[in-house]
DNA sequence: ATCAGAGTGTGATTCGAGTCACCGCGAGCG
DNA sequence: CGCTCGCGGTGACTCGAATCACACTCTGAT
């Protein structure tokens, strides 16, 4: 559930050029930045302001005028839709070197989703503006920017897919093969509840629950304190296409 | 159903410079090249080949690497999802003006999806090098894929939610408002039949048949000779958000 | 005009998954 | 240190929608 009211909006300028070099370092991982040279890199550095927030501090709200692009810097951020009626879509998790609110710089439209942080988090904060400018600038981000809408458009073609074609089960082989590490056994990446999961792929909490509970019996997964291991890749990606 | 191995593949080269004015007059009124100049704008229509495809033939298929983008110049088409047993999901039905393919152009991916043509139509087909070319020479191209990219994440999250929050009448209420025209009463832009309408919004033929027969009785619509027109917009909207 | 095939209408039955209700566990915090 | 409270497990019941099975109605082609 989202809290309203819980925001701290503490402003934390990088007046110190002490930490330019270190957001530029941060910056020149992130994909979108990557084929920047440094130079390049160290200008958008220049254009960011960090700004903190506690966990589920809403970030953007659906509706709002968009005017900024994040980038998170540290915690993890949850992008999500909310019905009338209280109920949550979550749309993706964001972790360290993802970014959101792109859409907005581009087409000028309003926020299409809210954000929320799901642990404490800090976001380098980029305004239209200077983006914008830095964009026009240099084609080199506005091709990584594409490469980037086209990823995600990608992937939300197949979560349209799978939600038509896939039974809950599948859905939940599918979401877990997605956040798995490399490697067989592999771990998942993130440390997702039964709850978030069942609100990324439509269906309720319980029936998450026993998903999990046959694929740990039947030994394609195991479960320890939260933490999920992968222990029959093969099995679980079968289950995510049975009807695909 | 898909029907292979009925494809024409005939080529009709615009070697004839009568027709290059025609077709730059055309790309002109395609959103993605409208804020370019005319002489910009035949740099692109000098680039491209029509080609004409008869009705269920196969354009692309998922899984092809795919190096042309494509606009529709006549006709029809449908993006769509195969599964294994044959049930399709249609991502997108696109008519005159509209384009596919870049995804595969800007991240060098291999086809996402199939694409399918619903009605005899014609192509316009650009190449991947002379493409890239183009926009790389031309920021305002670029911008123009953006928010063209940016519009589809937003109808595909909004698919998403759909999906998720609204049972079969309220989906049905949703594509058919997204699909009306202007004014009140107004009519559909596209003839959707009751199955292809059942494939975008994940569902049977039979439930559909039934919610529109419920919207007819409410008087919400009426249908002539499988035009559907509006009647009531504001309770549909109601209905497509009931839960929303 | 006729006929085939695509598209539509409607009942009966089945079933996946939501909902409700409750229990147990472990972890963090006052 | 104990007591919440968030998370996970499981059974019982309900319900929306898929499926199955036909009949009917267009419409375009011969």
């Amino acid at each position: 559930m989202v809290t309203f009211g819980t925001t701290p909006l503490r402003f934390t300028p990088n007046t110190m050029s002490v930490s330019l070099e270190r957001i530029t370092d941060f910056l020149a991982t992130v994909p979108l930045f990557r084929e920047l040279d440094r130079a390049a890199v160290r200008g958008f550095a220049e254009l960011t302001r960090e700004q903190k927030f506690a966990k589920n501090a809403v970030i953007v709200s659906e509706g709002d005028p968009g005017d900024a692009l994040y980038v998170v810097r540290s915690g993890e951020v949850k992008v999500l839709l909310i019905a009338e009626d209280g109920r949550e879509v979550i749309l993706d998790v964001l972790g360290i070197g993802d970014h959101f609110g792109e859409l907005s710089l581009i087409d000028g439209r309003p926020r299409s989703a809210h954000v929320v942080a799901t642990q404490p988090s800090g976001l380098l904060v980029l305004r239209r503006a200077d983006f914008r400018r830095q964009v026009e600038q240099s084609p080199l981000v506005a091709w990584g920017l594409m490469v980037e809408l086209s990823r995600r458009l990608r992937q939300a073609d197949g979560t349209i897919g799978s939600l038509i074609l896939l039974d809950v089960p599948g859905r939940v082989a599918k979401v877990l093969l997605e956040h798995a590490g490399p490697g067989e056994p592999a771990v998942l990446v993130k440390q997702l509840t039964h709850q978030t999961i069942s609100q990324m792929i439509g269906a309720s909490r319980e029936t998450v629950s026993r998903a999990m509970a046959e694929f740990q019996e039947k030994g394609l997964i195991s479960v320890q304190r939260r933490l999920v291991t992968i222990l029959d890749r093969a099995a679980l990606q079968a289950r995510s296409r049975a009807r695909l």
